[in-house]
RNA sequence: GUCCGGAUAGUGUAGAGGCCUAUCAUGAAGCCCUGUCGAGGCUUCGACCCGGGUUCGACUCCCGGUCCGGGCGCCA
């Protein structure tokens, strides 16, 4: 039973004269007296139903004039070509049907005249998606899950699912959301990391995940959730170069896919979306913190993580997307391979965008003696670990990966101010709902 | 966690101790209007986050709380 027979946007002035059936919601009544225009919004956008009031039914101009706005509607009529309307089309009512009234007033204006505050919008989000701009940033979000999901698919990559709730940390570091699982703890996966891995040890290959990632952490800041979506990848007989060249490759894809696929979107922004040229600049840990350092008041030493400020400094310094190459091993988890020459320094990599941290990858450790040392020199038991451990004693090939968060590919390829603007129904530390 | 700023009709705002019976816009209800497209005009409705204090008098100043925004921290 789908009771429409047209999206606003599949109407063209040529289709003169053809009966259709619109469903949406009533975005705006204008009573002009003898006239009267009722605007109907489905997904595709607008479309203007108008009424004359000598040549209409008199009760359906009465049943238009006092609906309530956001009302739920199916219109049958007719459309017919008229330049004095919006997109050179009017559709001439038969029938009006009220599917469910909205009530009133409206918890924020969904035309986008009144502005309303993030936390507003956040907390009536079914009425924030209401507007263009907004429901553009997740069309988009859709053609970039679209554009991942192709890209793996051309290079042979097998899409996996790995499970969410976990009996161990994965990596230390971060806190976990504990849960209780029967009669035992457990905790929400806060990356896919091992499981990926341990793909490896099976002979999947290339495999990926899109899926969610859970982190306790109470930052508050506009790049930071509680609940993220991660993509991840891993790749088999690769290394690190390989897989900064898979995931460069895949960044300009979704940009080019949105630019050609997304334009009523990327209008609705105001966007001019320009895509990243490959390959991205690679800039060394070092070179980096000689940028940072450079006329920096208290300087950062090597071996040290870089914060915010110098993450910024060397962003605008580069000013286009660039790996970060060539981490000091003892910054980077235990699963990130040290150069055989150098020891001190790692084979991880981070993406980044000038304005903040896209993905982390790295070569990963394959050794299993190794492996186990380096998780006991980060202070983890490697005991915990044995159902990891496992998978690289009995034949792990050499493998590469990376994390990527689809968020903030999303944030900063639409210059969104806040991570939340990315996000559907966002987890910080204080929003559990909606 | 910490620093800075904020909280006024459903929404977005003005307000600097008495001018507040609180501004404007939007909205809602009603009326007028035949081409609107952020329609226009008229009438009506609707609000000072919570607790304490200062003061003759507090939306306004002070203290505490809650919540919101931003910076930093935390985040492999």
């Amino acid at each position: 039973m789908v009771l429409r027979t047209h999206y606003s946007g599949d109407i063209i002035p040529e289709m003169d004269g053809t009966e259709v059936t619109l469903a949406g919601w009533a975005h705006e009544v204008r009573d002009l007296g003898g006239i009267c225009f009722l605007v109907l919004r489905d997904r595709e956008g607008l479309a203007q139903v108008t009424l004359v009031a000598k040549k209409v039914d008199r009760d359906l101009l009465e049943k238009v004039r006092h609906l309530s706005r956001e009302s739920v509607l199916l219109v049958r009529g007719r459309v017919k070509q008229e330049a004095k309307a919006p997109r050179g089309y009017e559709i001439i009512p038969s029938q009006i049907e009220v599917l469910n009234v909205a009530a009133s007033p409206l918890p924020m204006d969904p035309t986008g005249k009144v502005g309303a505050d993030l936390d507003t919008r956040l907390d009536s989000r079914f009425i924030d998606l209401r507007r263009a701009p907004v429901l553009a940033v997740f069309r988009i979000e859709g053609e970039v899950l679209r554009s991942f999901r192709e890209f793996f698919g051309e290079n042979g990559f097998l899409e996996v699912c790995t499970p969410k709730v976990v009996a161990t940390a994965t990596e230390g570091g971060t806190a976990l959301f504990p849960i209780t699982y029967f009669e035992r703890e457990a905790f929400l996966n806060q990356s896919p990391q091992l499981y990926k891995q341990m793909l490896m040890s099976a002979g999947l290959d290339r495999v990926f995940e899109i899926g969610p990632i859970f982190r306790a952490e109470e930052h508050d800041t506009r790049r930071h959730l509680n609940e993220a979506i991660s993509i991840d990848v891993e790749v088999s007989f690769a290394d690190e170069a390989d897989v900064m060249a898979l995931l460069e490759e895949a960044v300009a894809k979704a940009y080019r896919d949105v630019a050609e696929r997304c334009e009523k979107d990327l209008v609705a922004l105001g966007i001019d979306l320009t895509v990243p040229k490959t390959p991205f600049k690679r800039v060394t840990y070092t070179e980096a913190l000689k940028i940072a350092n450079d006329g920096r008041a208290v300087e950062i030493e090597w071996g040290d993580d870089l914060d915010t400020e110098a993450e910024k400094a060397v962003g605008s310094a580069i000013g286009e997307h660039y790996f970060m190459t060539e981490w000091p091993t003892a910054i980077k988890p235990y699963y990130t391979l040290p150069f055989e020459d150098r020891p001190e320094i790692s084979r991880g990599f981070d993406l980044m965008h000038p304005s903040m941290e896209l993905a982390s990858g790295a070569q990963r450790v394959h050794d299993p003696d190794l492996l186990a040392e380096k998780i006991r020199r980060q202070g983890l038991d490697p005991d915990g670990f044995e159902f990891y451990l496992k998978a690289f004693r009995f034949g792990m090939p050499p493998h590469a990966g990376w994390g990527l968060g689809l968020g903030r590919v999303v944030l900063t390829m639409l210059g969104l101010e806040n991570i939340r603007d990315a996000v559907l129904f966002p987890r910080d530390r204080r929003r559990l709902v909606p």
